[in-house]
DNA sequence: ACCCAGGCGGGCG
DNA sequence: CGCCCGCATGGG
């Protein structure tokens, strides 16, 4: 196992690994050991952050993981910048400090797309619940030795009632269906370069998904930062900051983010769903 | 014993 | 378009 430091400007790691994105369901966190364990790039990396020092990387090959570290977690974008634009009143204001360093993540088309056609209707630690059995039942084995994500043909291939005993309930007909779409003709890593509109589009034909999971996957599957998912959190947050408590359509929220946090609408919404999550700004 | 959870699809006016 | 409903299941 090899080790090395790293320095990284404006990142915290435990808020990142308590925002519920895609990688954090596949990672553990410790807080006494100020460290996480996840797997990416085919291999178990272990990060360390302490509050002062250098973030510490230790993998099987120190390089990749490095690099595959700085990718994950959009390390080269300017968070000046974004705080600056999305900065535009005291609650954004306060989120911002508050959760100085949490960073959007980078994770697979695919593994995204599940993940988030089995969030809906349901809470976060049973979607890691489910996610960790279908790993356990699904996944090949890779070359470090750690359960890789079950492909699409895996999924395809299971039955309602193998999808069922992970306790997927209702959403295993979306997933099969979905994973089925990924064999025969749909290809998501092609969208990788497509604009907001098309991938949003594209994804939202598919069954089990809608506007608030197609804006998730175009969000952390494909990094378009002008998706801004409206869950009922976020939902009953704009509307007690924006419009007096009153009931708003999805559509009209979105016009309104729009207006006000443009193509910085995806650095926005973690930070006013982190901020209204954990503190209960929604009540 | 309830109640709810990072919504969606289908049916209706 | 907007509104309403049912939905599988595990944890509080």
């Amino acid at each position: 196992m090899q080790h090395a430091d790293v320095r990284v400007d404006t990142f915290n790691l435990a808020h990142t690994f308590e925002s519920a994105q895609p990688i954090t369901f596949f990672g553990e966190f410790d807080r006494q050991g100020n460290s996480v364990d996840y797997v990416s790039s085919g291999m178990q990396i272990r990060v360390t952050q302490r509050s002062k020092g250098p973030i510490t990387i230790e993998a099987p090959d120190v390089k990749r993981a490095i690099a595959d570290f700085r990718a994950r977690f959009r390390l080269s974008d300017d968070m000046r910048h974004i705080y600056r634009q999305i900065s535009t009143d005291a609650f954004m204001g306060e989120a911002v400090r508050k959760y100085r360093g949490l960073r959007l993540t980078v994770n697979d088309p695919w593994e995204t797309t599940v993940v988030f056609i089995l969030s809906q209707f349901n809470n976060i630690k049973r979607i890691h619940l489910i996610t960790n059995r279908m790993v356990a039942s699904f996944g090949e084995v890779s070359e470090h030795g750690v359960k890789a994500f079950p492909t699409p043909d895996a999924l395809s291939r299971a039955t309602i009632r193998e999808l069922n005993a992970c306790g997927m309930g209702f959403r295993s007909k979306y997933l099969k269906a979905t994973a089925k779409a990924c064999v025969d003709s749909l290809d998501l890593n092609r969208y990788r370069r497509s604009s907001y509109a098309s991938v949003k589009e594209m994804l939202m034909e598919l069954p089990g998904i809608g506007d608030k999971v197609a804006d998730c996957i175009a969000l952390m599957g494909y990094g378009k930062l002008e998706a801004f998912p409206i869950d009922t959190w976020v939902k009953r947050t704009l509307e007690r900051l924006y419009f007096n408590g009153k009931g708003t359509s999805i559509k009209r929220l979105h016009e309104s983010v729009s207006e006000k946090w443009g193509d910085m609408q995806g650095y926005a919404q973690l930070y006013l769903y982190h901020h209204g999550r954990i503190d209960g700004y929604e009540a």
